[in-house]
DNA sequence: CCCTAATAGTTGAATTTGTAACTAACAAGC
DNA sequence: GCTTGTTAGTTACAAATTCAACTATTAGGG
């Protein structure tokens, strides 16, 4: 049992985490927000996408720890900005394929450019064996 | 420049940050949401109040970088609960100075013991140095 | 086949958050 | 002691998220 007289919410790691994830989130947002007009839900899908190549919303879901619900709306909005298609699944027509069309998968690399300069930028004031650390801490953390 | 062939959106800081973040809320959520039906918001203002003594709103978003609406509306809840109460500052009367309730400082004091075991769990896997070098890392990249 | 259960995905309503405008009180200059 | 500007905190409205119910399709008995 620990003693609350020195329990000290500025080193609760739930809120630290909180606190490093908004700031760090906000200076990329600004790049698919303003330039793209997307959500970080919508980012977040079309960057799976282009990873790992086309997928069914639910699988998205499964590896993005994503709500059905939010991929649905992200996807709803990608597909009215013509940066993916559907295409019903043939041998089970209740799921469909999400494909990044031409206009995604440039939309996809220039962030991509944007966010892999970004974090070197975060990572910048760590050794390489912080980096490794921090990730693998991070990882665990998040149950990846 | 970074290549975008290799980036990959799951080892993006700001994402497994994110991540990480949820994922470690997530627990520690139940239990002020289900015995106190409290908000983040809500026991992030009490936690401040009851670590640092009664101050005012703006002091707790200084300190917690929370915007003032949102502690507005959790100090209104938080009144409401009979967790704290309101005085104005004699020398500048738009300032209140908030103070917990004995209620509000048993709930302050069961909360952190809570909050203090969970961290020791979450923060077993590692090492006292790499725990050390975390919480670093996380304070600098939330630039506290 | 037909019935029930389960799954993929969507939609609507209720919460919660963010943005901007607002009130009230103070401060400084004239 | 007015006028202007600034600060503390609230409120109204819009945007986003969550939760629950919904449709459509498939799967598995019997």
């Amino acid at each position: 049992m620990a003693d609350q007289t020195d329990f000290d919410i500025r080193s609760f790691l739930p809120y630290l985490l909180n606190q490093a994830a908004e700031e760090s989130s906000l200076a990329f947002q600004h790049h698919y927000k303003q330039r793209y007009g997307m959500l970080r839900t919508e980012w977040r899908v079309l960057f799976h996408l282009g990873r790992y190549g086309a997928m069914t919303a639910n699988a998205i879901g499964t590896r993005a720890k994503m709500h059905k619900t939010k991929i649905s709306r992200a996807v709803a909005a990608l597909e009215k900005k013509r940066y993916l298609t559907r295409q019903k699944v043939e041998t089970d027509r209740r799921r469909e394929l999400l494909t990044l069309t031409r206009t995604g998968q440039t939309v996809y690399a220039d962030l991509c450019a944007v966010a892999g300069d970004y974090d070197a930028q975060l990572l910048a004031p760590f050794s390489a064996d912080e980096q490794a650390l921090l990730k693998r801490a991070l990882e665990r953390l998040a149950k990846l």
